[in-house]
DNA sequence: AACTATTGTATCATTATGTTACAATAATAA
DNA sequence: TTATTATTGTAACATAATGATACAATAGTT
């Protein structure tokens, strides 16, 4: 191994990768009420990151993405929606990988892939939380599930990629009906109203949700749910395409 | 100069440009009730293409498509707004530069900067077209105004960038407030009506346009207008910023 | 069997949008 | 000068969408 590429084994040099590209992918669960977020971690340093990576050279950028969102998750099926590209010069802040590199006991090497500027492509993913499996990549160690609200503190320009992408789910929220991708199957009018309260930020009112959700015909009741408090059972329902 | 980079002078050679990474934008104008995309074309072919460009290495990415935008118009204000990033292998189509080096003289060098493969970040920008001057660039000589209606045959996956352009500016429109970036300062309420008619690519009723867009508190009537067929005179309103 | 919390929906109020109608008027022509 | 004509500005009403209140139904608890 030279002392020009230190400890390159187990996270990418570079190899076979498009040069200054990456996609970073902003992966929402719905859970306990609450919208959250996949983020990494590399233990030994403080820094936490959105799941990413890079795009091969022959690979589709949307497959790329796909590749990433899938690999965080252990999902093959998902929701994935292309909404910013992040590619300002203030953003390159190499400062991360180089304390990750420190940490790590290398030398940081001025010319390292990791270091150099990137430009960013932005997805967010709507998954069904009760599926996920977070799983580590080879950078970052740790990899979980965070409250949108109480995020951490993130490297580089990765909380306004939040926060752009929370913004985009909200505008395509009600023109693309993408929400169902956060439920199980079988969900409950309350289960969906309150998923759509937590994205949009505010109370809804429910006769009014109701029959607008019903309205779109794109419900089917698929039977009652006899369980839970003591008050009438509400119907289950199932997201169909048309 | 060397037979490895033949004839490189005149047209990007990728010294200083981040490598695989473009811009191309859809530059709408709004002409004679018609829609009109600015193209490209070198003439001794008969290749149109997006006006387009690449990211100096140390240059924003927003920063790159306001060049190209402003050099293809001559205008320095210009609404530019990112819709979509292109990143598929199969739009990777090197023969229509390679034509143009051929019908240039040059040996098509396979390694050569303009024959790899690119992911191109699209911009849509919208302009007055009345104070657009095209002007070609060094690769194409000819730059001017077509009916999008009409468009000629576009290189690569040029014509799906421009449909995709134009699905974003429709769902924007109503949204965003943009589509007075197509017209001049003063403008009357059936321009602004017929405007809106052909981006959509429908008929809107008078009298509810009138009362929504008056209603939306961005007019500000400047003046009558005192010209034109036989009939009452309209009044000529501008947009204001609230 | 009464109580409680929540669900499903009817009902009405309000607002937004679709549609028709018509007076106002700037140029043209009698 | 005065009708004519085409278009503009807006009133007026019809319909649809949304906001808000009310209440019967009911699954569990007491």
């Amino acid at each position: 191994m030279s002392k020009q590429q230190p400890s390159t084994e187990g996270h990418p040099a570079g190899e076979g990768f498009i040069p200054h590209l990456a996609v970073d992918a902003v992966i929402f669960g719905f859970h306990d009420k609450q919208l959250k977020v996949l983020l990494m971690q590399y233990s030994r340093t403080h820094l936490y990151a959105l799941p990413g990576g890079f795009i091969r050279q022959n690979e589709n950028l949307d497959a790329a993405a796909k590749r990433v969102a899938s690999e965080r998750t252990g999902l093959t099926d998902i929701f994935l929606e292309q909404f910013h590209v992040f590619g300002d010069l203030a953003r390159h802040d190499p400062s991360p990988f180089a304390s990750f590199m420190t940490a790590n006991g290398d030398e940081p090497d001025a010319g390292h892939w990791l270091l150099q500027r990137f430009i960013t492509v932005g997805y967010f993913a709507l998954v069904d939380f009760t599926q996920v499996t977070p799983t580590p990549d080879k950078i970052f160690d740790s990899c979980d599930w965070y409250d949108l609200n109480a995020l951490p503190p993130l490297i580089q320009d990765h909380t306004a990629i939040v926060n752009k992408a929370l913004q985009s789910l909200r505008i395509m929220l009600d023109d693309k009906l993408i929400g169902f991708n956060l439920l199980p199957v079988d969900f409950t009018m309350g289960d969906l109203q309150s998923l759509y309260e937590t994205i949009l930020g505010k109370s809804l009112l429910r006769p009014a949700f109701q029959r607008k959700m019903l309205s779109l015909g794109i419900l089917v009741r698929v039977a009652k749910k006899y369980s839970g408090g003591a008050h009438k059972a509400p119907y289950l329902y199932r997201f169909v395409s048309k």
